[in-house]
DNA sequence: AAAAAACATTGATATACATCAATGTTTTTT
DNA sequence: AAAAAACATTGATGTATATCAATGTTTTTT
């Protein structure tokens, strides 16, 4: 079950966001005041789709998935590190989650009060852009998506996972997948079963070597001419 | 080929975007001096996929379609009716079009300096905090569709167009479609062939009256059972 | 008004992918 | 340490949908 505790010290925490340093001090003991810290456990859901939206979710430690959820299937539009706000966007559209988000990892989260926040941001301008700044390239980025999964195939599919993985997410070639194979699946759209043979088939071919979740990519390149002819 | 003009009175323009109002009148002016209007026919390109994002794209009259250009086949995001902005993200994302445009309609084009825009828009919270909103909820549209191209199959999908025209395009139950059979496959994301037939099941089933772009819809209710079960 | 081009329709065929099924491996629980 | 549950792998089968092909209709051009 998720902890609840009340920050200390917003300006001084090692995990603070990063455009926090465009609001005075003021501002950010307001944010103190209106923030409550809660800590989940690996595989419990922090925001629940076609919820309504009552704080933003900053995520300061840990890594989640956040993604949709299909009638069946889910498909998982994008994995956030700490130090980022999960999906903004929600919180000026019409308040209600168009995802669902669950912590891969442990992870601890600062829920702020959305109408405080709102109000906050129509004061400070600089923040606001900010904020408008990063739900832009958020969309940007579900753009890709959408035509990734329309049009490519699944091998052009899970090569974009993996390079996903070494040039996002982990930024190494060589890391350990925080995802079970039926994850990795619903990232790259497709059945488990065949996300399980590619990556047997990408192994065979000596474009990657995997061993369990550990994953080395020997040849970003035909990663990357994979991705790209789909 | 686009002719070009530039705007004489914004301030009392009758296609004017409603935001404006949140400006003052030197700003308005502003608007204008940064302004030039060009007007595009039917079939002409209003902005190109991977180009750079010089200005702001106002949609003052006509009917255009916005579209992500695929290997062999594009998918039609969306289509956008007078009195909108098109695409704002790319303003405050990376600069490039995730998108072309194109006009479905004789359509006449507000372009607005984008540094301008951009420049005015972080001196007016009012309005940033409007572009904003619309951002987020296009951001929303674009979840839902990543979501019903990935689970819903062909009559789900073909259901949510015709939905779609009737609910938030003509705003009516019959209307003369002002696209191809292409054209509606590529929104529907599916070949041409299969829009095509599955409009006449629908028709063969009672559900809608078809008579080349000529489409009535006779049972909404069954059109919105298929788009949810997909 | 004729010719050309674009658009629309319908049936037959091919295929990428999901689903089903059986079995093995690892992790968690008791 | 044993049992149960979750996760992973591989092959066989089924199906939704694209592609191909042939033909008809409408629109545009000359």
């Amino acid at each position: 079950m998720p902890k609840f505790s009340k920050p200390k010290d917003c300006q001084r925490c090692p995990y603070r966001y990063g455009a926090l340093s465009l609001l005075d001090t003021k501002d950010v003991d307001h944010i103190q005041d209106n923030c409550l810290i809660v800590n989940f456990k690996k595989g419990e859901t922090i925001c629940k789709q076609n919820t309504e939206v009552t704080h933003a979710l900053y995520l300061a430690k840990g890594f989640v998935k956040l993604y949709i959820e299909g009638k069946n299937k889910n498909l998982i539009l994008k994995l956030i590190n700490s130090g980022n706000y999960i999906g903004l966007q929600t919180l000026f559209g019409d308040k209600i989650y168009r995802y669902s988000v669950t912590a891969v990892e442990d992870s601890m989260v600062c829920m702020i009060n959305s109408k405080f926040l709102l109000e906050m941001a129509s004061r400070n301008v600089d923040y606001l852009f900010n904020i408008t700044k990063e739900i832009s390239l958020s969309t940007n980025y579900v753009y890709k998506r959408i035509i990734d999964i329309n049009q490519k195939q699944l091998r052009g599919r899970l090569a974009d996972s993996l390079l996903y993985f070494a040039e996002t997410i982990y930024k190494a070639e060589e890391f350990e997948l925080r995802l079970t194979r039926k994850e990795l699946a619903e990232l790259s759209s497709m059945s488990m079963e065949n996300a399980v043979r590619i990556l047997g088939e990408f192994k065979k071919d000596g474009i990657i070597e995997v061993k369990g979740r550990n994953i080395k990519i020997v040849d970003i390149e035909i990663l990357r001419k994979l991705s790209e002819i789909g």
